[in-house]
DNA sequence: CCGCATCCGGGGCGATACTG
DNA sequence: CAGTATCGCCCCGGATGCGG
């Protein structure tokens, strides 16, 4: 909260989004859409309540963020990005680009993991490879959530979440996932590995890394 | 210094970037080129030496940044970037860019300005809209030290330091500098506000806001 | 001078408990 | 479900000292 009290345009965006946690909670928020307090918290292991409800009320105060008491019978109250939240975008972006070495080599013990996380670099880094076969959805299931990715027309998007109807699913760590996804693993190593994978196979098959 | 402990490309840039000032630093390299301890401190008014000390050190370890000791007669040490460190420049654009809203205003009263600064806005945000004229040499000076904006077939460099012939020298605060050079300020009103151009003022009238 | 190390308040942060 | 309350700790900020 604190600001640097500098005439930059980079220390005045620290300022705003610099503290500790606040980025993390703009990440959630902008893979999930409006959500709960409770989910936000779900999907920032390690935060404590005080400081989630401290970031969301900056967030709210700096015009990133708006609080909604959603109607009932939801009754319940939902934070979601405004415009100039949705901005930082290309700030998350570089960010995620320029982490990516960092989870080259896999989860380390210990350390907390969201499949929904994966989803960005899924976004950045594969690709429709046949965009001229129909449409396809690959559900990527994990205990830590689901990942439903879309592809066709050469275009792939993913979102947190559950798929109504995937052509094939994908179940183990997500990591191990997203490697068979890029080509990196082999489908039979991976399910040697305890990757459990239903479906219509050729839907990953049509995937590839940029 | 603290992880987060997320399996997550965004959390992991943070675990790196994300304390207090570790961006700013990475600003003054990227701006300054390789540079002196103090010259450093010189640009981040406000920050306690040993934090700086504390985060050059961080940033060494993590392998962004390269110290050193530069032979007699110079006799001391420089802190330069690496490549790896270099290739923050994406995070950084995005996060200048999202903060240019926040200088529009102008700087507030007690703010701490340098002047160079201000050529990363203007490098994101002017051009040189007569490519094919000859090349010019702009120096904007003030208390702040001075920046050289060099255009030329279509291109627009801006970085700190003097210039050893300049077409035109803006002496004055920053600010208006700049808003001159953007077309925001007429000349002449800036001229009455204290601002002190000398020179060929054409190098400035091909300067135009993108 | 240059590049720090040390010391010392104050506050942001982390963890747990508790509540309308 | 959506927070508030509390408490200890450590990081940060500011000042000073100090060897090369």
């Amino acid at each position: 909260v604190r600001s640097y009290g500098q005439y930059c345009a980079l220390a005045k965006s620290l300022d705003v989004v610099g503290d500790r946690w606040t980025l993390l909670v703009v990440r959630e928020l902008m893979l999930r859409g409006p959500s709960r307090y409770t989910d936000l918290r779900e999907g920032l292991p390690g935060i404590a309540t005080n400081l989630l409800a401290d970031r969301l009320r900056v967030l709210e105060r700096a015009g990133l963020l708006a609080r909604e008491d959603a109607p009932p019978p939801i009754a319940t109250t939902l934070f979601s990005l405004t415009s100039r939240g949705a901005e930082l975008r290309p700030v998350l972006d570089a960010l995620v680009n320029w982490g990516v070495p960092y989870i080259a080599e896999g989860p380390a013990p210990g350390e907390e993991l969201r499949s929904h996380w994966l989803a960005w670099p899924a976004e950045q880094f594969l690709r429709d490879d046949e965009p001229d076969s129909p449409p396809a959805t690959i559900e990527v299931r994990s205990d830590s959530g689901s990942v439903v990715i879309e592809v066709g027309g050469g275009e792939l998007r993913a979102r947190p979440g559950r798929a109504a109807l995937a052509d094939v699913v994908i179940e183990g760590d997500p990591h191990s996932a997203f490697r068979v996804l890029s080509g990196q693993l082999p489908l039979h190593v991976a399910r040697a590995m305890g990757v459990h994978v239903h479906g219509d196979t050729r839907a990953i098959a049509r995937v590839s890394r940029i």
